[in-house]
DNA sequence: TCATTGTTCAAACGTTCGTTTGAATTTATT
DNA sequence: AATAAATTCAAACGAACGTTTGAACAATGA
């Protein structure tokens, strides 16, 4: 018995990390609302009630894990946006770095992605605070490069687009890998890199072309 | 008392439809499992027990409304591959068609995007048999395009990436009307369509060029 | 008219939900 | 060693969960 006392002093907040780890892999697995706190304390291997105590309820664990992600993404865009010049830059710069932080962090995508467009009421407030501090990177950056500076229509369609690019990937893994089969190995997200490289390029490439500075027609194929 | 018998007489399912309008309209806001039968009752005006007699269950509601929406997804895809011959003409065709579908179903494709990566269980094996029949249709009009014939990651990888392009702005129009003020007239989702097909054609020519009928090269920038 | 079938409903089923309690134990401070 | 503070736990809280029941009601065809 006593043992297992040392075992456990191993690391100081072991079991609030324990509880933040096994919140991570369940509502990725299952979403937030579908896991229970007695699921994830069995997870954890705690106490049910240690969830209350170190993170003041499951709402708790659901905002330190997007926050988490959050400060972590914003921190990567933030770089690559005061490292580039134009768009091109930006797109080389954020992919290099924020792929490998999807592959590290894919729990969270998914947790980010299917638990954001929904109201979970408790932190409503605080996505909407975060989404707005990305999207105002996506207006810096494309302001630089001259692309739809005034009008913001443009920019509500490319933020979500160029964003949801990027990690739709890490969102639909399993279901791709069952029709087709594609080993996810370093060498598979090199090339990943790539190619997202060359779909966002190739967008900026032709939205220069049909929209350049401040001018939308209205009326392209008429 | 008589009259209200007429009333509930306009429509011959008129309480089956109820509850899966109810079903939309909650699991787009909270999320499938976030929201409890009794809640989809009241919002219908319906006994809760007509949830079990209509739709064998919760999940029963949940299936119905993502198999209308893939039924019609899929018509709409497949009528565009089959109308186009390079996927320039495949664009412009499924953003036509794609785009009107998405906002007459913006609750849909929330609900699509919210709990399609998840593990619901009851629907998983349902989920994703729809999944794969979509991911084949961008089979065909890639190899039509002589895009990664055999290079299935190039298809993986751009598969997911097109999709959520189109859909991304119908998943967080509500934060993103905060931060860039949108009107979401007919007016601006003329102009929606013009802008996701920039991109996605931006996009394809820029694949065609880096990647050339079956060729990718592993060291682009070494 | 009478049996039959399809709807509707209040009530209750047992289970699970997230959170709290209060005592016991461990750790830190004096 | 004594006191205070932080941590852990079994147990229980009331509320909400999805589903079922069985009787009442309406609609249908014979």
């Amino acid at each position: 018995m006593e043992n297992i006392k040392s075992e456990k002093a191993e690391s100081k907040d072991s079991k609030k990390d324990a509880i933040l780890e096994a919140g991570k892999k369940l509502f990725s697995e299952k979403g937030f609302s579908a896991v229970g706190v007695r699921d994830i304390a069995k997870e954890a291997n705690v106490n049910i009630s240690m969830i209350s105590y170190y993170y003041g309820g499951k709402s708790g664990i659901l905002k330190e894990i997007l926050d988490e992600f959050f400060v972590r993404y914003y921190e990567i865009a933030k770089y690559a946006v005061e490292e580039s010049d134009d768009p091109f830059d930006f797109i080389e710069n954020i992919i290099d770095n924020i792929v490998p932080f999807f592959v590290k962090n894919n729990r969270e995508v998914i947790i980010f992605a299917t638990e954001m467009p929904v109201d979970s009421s408790d932190i409503t407030e605080f996505k909407a605070e975060k989404i707005k501090g990305l999207l105002n990177i996506f207006k810096i950056i494309f302001t630089k490069a001259g692309l739809a500076e005034e009008n913001e229509n443009l920019l509500g369609i490319i933020g979500p687009s160029f964003f949801s690019v990027i990690y739709s990937h890490f969102l639909f893994k399993p279901v791709v890998s069952e029709v087709f089969d594609m080993e996810k190995d370093d060498n598979f997200y090199d090339k990943y890199k790539q190619v997202i490289k060359t779909i966002l390029k190739g967008a900026v490439r032709e939205l220069r072309i049909n929209y350049s500075e401040n001018v939308i027609s209205n009326n392209k194929d008429v």
